[in-house]
DNA sequence: CCTAATGTTGACAGC
DNA sequence: CGCTGTCAACATTAG
């Protein structure tokens, strides 16, 4: 972004501190005229910008708000919908059906065009002390409470920045086939190099790639094709708005990340329904409660017995992504699937491991899963941690490369390994319960009698 | 070449 | 954006 900037004549300038004590640390100091920003919709940045509202009110400057994470305005979609937050995907497309068009994307400003602030850099050094380098904090400082490093170097193979971003978006959409007849549902969540859909999250979460741009490109293709054209839920587009949805819904609806007060989910008795510090804290866990937490932590590190959920948790964990569907995979396996476990305690995981984890989608689809939503009712709808990986790679290459123990398993018995013959198990140097775990709960007997 | 057994696929209901 | 069992239709193959 800095280049690009330059390339313009400009620069970025990037601040470490609180945005509330920066604010008012510049605007005490200098009187600016204007603040321009996005508009943004979760609480941290609710509150964030109410109080840098707050600010320049005393300050007397003027700031205004524009409309750039999503396509539309979620209190618009409201208004549209009789003041209702649309509570349904089918609902939601008829509401935005008829909305004014979204408006094209500003061009590109030119060169000159942006200036910087003279002499900001003095104002900012005297100010907040800035040095002139970049502040943004670099993997080394990224410790945790007992001080140590977290991650050695970068763990996912995608990299940063717009330019990243756009290439993958302009590789994607030139294959035109492949972009009009995209379907969600024939995606592979086993696919890997290259992985079967955009991998765009971590960009659009991030804002390096605006969504408009993603819309206009997107749609220019489609208005190009001829023949016939997938169609939302299921197609590329219909992934967009899926996004917009959820981040209606998120806004609209208070404590949308959580079971207590949120008016979207329902008040189920799961196991682990306080959170992992206090329950890791608490030695006098019934029996019950204290198996739950074993088979979390088993759940999360990738080691629950089931090699498809344990190659998902695995990707997850190295390399901050994985596939829509595998994450649908994990998290009915956590909750009414499995386990049986609070949907949030998988919410808190998604965010801390996900690179694209994005408060309206995580919560959105946490709810969706854990068959909690009031929207959504479909609890007989079990993925199986055996049978939905095979369906899309027969031969458990994904298995393969994610859990290289079992990698020289016959593909008869890789979804299975407990059920391999001993003699076999010894033979690859994997016996199961040793070298790979045993399973942590029965699929079958859970089912059984979920039922 | 026919026949019967066996395998494959897709639609569908019920959970 | 589920899984399983059932059934019918059709394909394949052994004898």
């Amino acid at each position: 972004m800095d280049d690009s900037l330059k390339s313009l004549g400009s620069k970025l300038i990037v601040l470490r501190g609180t945005p509330q004590n920066i604010f008012e640390l510049l605007l005490k100091s200098y009187k600016f005229q204007n603040l321009f920003f996005e508009k943004d919709t979760e609480p941290y940045s609710q509150i964030r910008d109410l109080e840098i509202q707050k600010l320049c009110q005393i300050y007397d400057i003027n700031m205004e708000k524009f409309l750039g994470h999503t396509l539309y305005d979620p209190e618009e979609i409201q208004k549209q919908n009789k003041g209702i937050c649309p509570s349904s995907y089918g609902k939601f497309i008829s509401i935005i059906e008829k909305m004014p068009k979204i408006s094209e994307c500003e061009r590109d400003p030119k060169i000159n065009e942006l200036r910087t602030f003279p002499n900001i850099e003095n104002l900012l050094e005297k100010v907040v002390g800035y040095k002139g380098n970049y502040d943004i904090p670099i993997i080394d400082e990224l410790i945790d409470k007992e001080g140590h490093k977290i991650f050695e170097k970068p763990t996912h193979k995608l990299q940063g920045g717009e330019k990243k971003g756009l290439e993958i978006l302009f590789r994607y959409l030139s294959d035109k086939k492949k972009t009009s007849l995209f379907e969600k549902p024939k995606t592979s969540p086993a696919a890997f190099n290259p992985a079967s859909t955009t991998e765009l999250s971590p960009y659009l979460k991030f804002g390096c790639v605006s969504i408009k741009k993603f819309y206009f490109e997107l749609t220019k293709v489609l208005n190009e094709c001829k023949g016939k054209v997938s169609q939302p839920p299921v197609s590329l587009l219909g992934q967009l708005f899926w996004r917009e949805f959820f981040y209606t819904n998120s806004f609209l609806r208070k404590n949308f990340h959580q079971m207590k007060n949120n008016s979207s989910c329902k008040d189920i008795n799961w196991h682990l329904n306080d959170s992992i510090e206090n329950l890791n804290k608490n030695f006098s866990l019934d029996n019950e409660e204290n198996q739950a937490l074993q088979n979390f932590f088993a759940w999360k590190e990738g080691r629950t017995g089931y090699p498809w959920i344990d190659a998902l948790m695995i990707q997850l964990k190295q390399e901050g992504w994985i596939h829509h569907l595998g994450r649908h995979s994990v998290a009915c396996f956590l909750t009414r699937g499995d386990l049986y476990i609070n949907w949030e305690r998988g919410l808190e995981v998604f965010e801390e491991l996900l690179l694209d984890a994005d408060y309206a989608l995580n919560a959105g689809n946490w709810l969706w899963l854990s068959g909690s939503s009031v929207f959504f009712s479909a609890y007989f709808r079990i993925y199986s941690p055996v049978t939905f990986g095979k369906k899309y790679d027969p031969d458990g290459n994904y298995i393969r490369k994610y859990i290289p123990v079992l990698k020289d398993f016959p593909k008869s018995f890789i979804y299975e390994p407990w059920k391999a013959p001993i003699d076999i198990q010894k033979k690859l140097k994997c016996v199961i319960g040793i070298d790979y775990p045993n399973r942590i709960v029965i699929h079958e007997v859970f089912s059984l009698n979920f039922k």
